[in-house]
DNA sequence: TCTGGATGTCAAC
DNA sequence: TTGACCTCCAGAC
């Protein structure tokens, strides 16, 4: 699934292309009828993203939000006029890689908009504007929730590396120690991560104690921070806590800004001339049998609570 | 044409 | 811990 960068890149397309417009909602497959009929005809407000989790917000009132979840093999796609710049499909990599398709413009000889083509495939949700339009397919999740509801599911979720505060000084006692002002984000990550004996490996996929980390920044993070992943998430130092969020944060802002997960710094990419992605983009991730790049030690793979975990046994051991 | 796999989550056992 | 959910694509046959 695309990980937190990409749902926060989504909110962002959702805001731009849509908000402050009145939009028609179908449901093409039919398993979104009724919510489709709840939205349809509403102004989009804006959209937020926690973790995975995508709110688009409605008017006038402000009591419907539509959330979606696009599990792992969810993916929206995007098409319209010059008012929908930007990527035309965001989700599931359909094996086309991790980076997302660019959108044309008309100036790449595409035919003026008219409208949105025909359903292709199981479309769970279609939003149209005067602009363009989205098509949603393969989500886990697509429902239409009060504000109630969706503080509720915010309320679930533990702190976001793509929060506003996550960066503020002091927060986990690294930027500024004279600044004793607790964050948001950063001290319950610390705190979260102190409250349990559960294997890190495992702790940054639950979603309750850092939300937005999927499989691929999981491990990477883990490598970058030299932290072996069977260590319990409380045995952790306090400066290794410190690091990694802040590496989290770094890691899934860079993916926010160029569209893609890269998270090898430009010494380690063997050949920095040819196009990074995808050879080198990562160190371990999907690297087992390979050598490490950092040491002569081979990347390992094992399959934790039913997802695969790769990391290096010479560098995380 | 069939099968396996993928950046995820949840319920049932 | 396991399987279901659910969609698409690459590779095997």
């Amino acid at each position: 699934m695309p990980e937190g960068h990409s749902i926060h890149r989504l909110a962002r397309q959702f805001t731009d292309v849509f908000g402050g417009q009145r939009v028609r909602v179908s449901s093409p497959q039919g398993r979104f009828t009724a919510g489709a009929a709840l939205l349809d005809g509403r102004e989009v407000v804006g959209a937020s993203a926690h973790g995975k989790q995508l709110f688009v917000h409605f008017g006038p009132d402000g009591a419907h939000h539509l959330r979606v979840h696009l599990g792992l093999y969810g993916a929206f796609d995007f098409g319209g006029d010059e008012h929908f710049a930007g990527a035309s499909s965001i989700g599931a990599p359909r094996r086309i890689g991790e980076r997302e398709v660019a959108g044309c413009t008309p100036d790449d000889g595409e035919p003026a908009y008219a409208g949105p083509p025909p359903p292709v495939g199981a479309v769970r949700m279609r939003m149209v504007s005067d602009h363009g339009w989205a098509d949603l397919r393969g989500a886990s999740a697509c429902e239409v929730l009060s504000t109630e509801e969706m503080r509720a599911v915010r309320a679930k979720l533990g702190p976001d590396p793509l929060a506003a505060d996550a960066l503020v000084p002091g927060a986990a006692g690294r930027a500024d120690p004279e600044d004793a002002a607790p964050s948001s984000s950063a001290g319950e990550f610390a705190r979260r991560l102190g409250a349990t004996r559960t294997m890190i490996g495992t702790v940054l996929m639950d979603q309750a104690r850092v939300a937005g980390v999927g499989n691929i920044y999981r491990a990477e993070a883990l490598f970058r921070g030299g932290i072996d992943p069977w260590l319990s998430a409380n045995r952790l130092a306090p400066e290794q806590v410190d690091a990694l969020w802040c590496d989290l944060v770094a890691l899934l802002r860079a993916g926010v800004r160029d569209g893609r997960i890269v998270t090898t710094d430009e010494a380690d990419r063997p050949d920095p001339a040819s196009a990074i992605w995808p050879e080198q983009a990562h160190y371990v991730y999907q690297r087992a049998g390979q050598r490490c790049r950092r040491c002569p030690q081979t990347v390992a793979v094992t399959e934790v609570s039913g997802r695969k975990l790769y990391w290096c046994p010479g560098c995380q051991g």
